[in-house]
DNA sequence: TGACATAGTACCCAAAAAGTAACTGTAAGG
DNA sequence: CCTTACAGTTACTTTTTGGGTACTATGTCA
């Protein structure tokens, strides 16, 4: 919207959720269930929206399998890797900042 | 709150506005209008409010001079500094999203 | 026959976040 | 004497966000 290369970044990761749903599926796929207690308290709505916003933005890839009781996986998408780096380098500031603050 | 270092960042970071504020006094100290003029179209309250948290997380530092009209500077503390390369590898991924966008 | 599991959607309401407008004090400048 | 500048604060309204509940489909298991 502004052009400025951080408010961009800012604009794709903004939801509440959103880090912490790219974080858990840097280590791997997750089926909706799986992602839905892993960063509980999510509700499923919540996680619905957040995961249709990452899907369209290219971030994430979701996979349906035909199946019953439906199966449906999610997983960082190329786009999505490289994003990785930079959770890390959040991840890294975080460890200090809860060491200083504990 | 849940002891997870990106939560623990996005946790301080969370307001819609504080990357924002912290990339800009990254570049250097801003006084509050500067800084009202720059974000725009952030309202004077939005830009205390984040003030004021980013001030008692100890990422900034608010000097006051006793002089009328009122002076006050805003800057990053030695710790908000350690910020910086976190908000940097956002730009660097950010400014690859607005062109693969563009 | 009936319950269970999965991955949702639809709708309504409450809570939180953000915006708006008016007000503060004081000195300088016209 | 009236206006402007700065750096806010306060009260009120609006918008956005999030939560709760109920509902969907259907194959398997008991």
């Amino acid at each position: 919207m502004s052009g400025c290369p951080v408010e961009a970044t800012l604009s794709v990761i903004g939801g509440k959720w959103k880090i912490v749903i790219l974080w858990r599926l840097a280590r791997g796929t997750m089926r909706f269930n799986e992602l839905q207690r892993a960063i509980s308290p999510i509700t499923r709505k919540m996680l619905t929206e957040q995961l249709r916003e990452l899907e369209s933005d290219n971030l994430i890839v979701r996979t349906v399998y035909p199946v019953v009781p439906p199966k449906v996986e999610y997983s960082l998408s190329e786009y999505g890797k490289t994003f990785i780096p930079v959770m890390q380098s959040m991840a890294q500031w975080g460890l200090v900042h809860l060491e200083r603050n504990a």
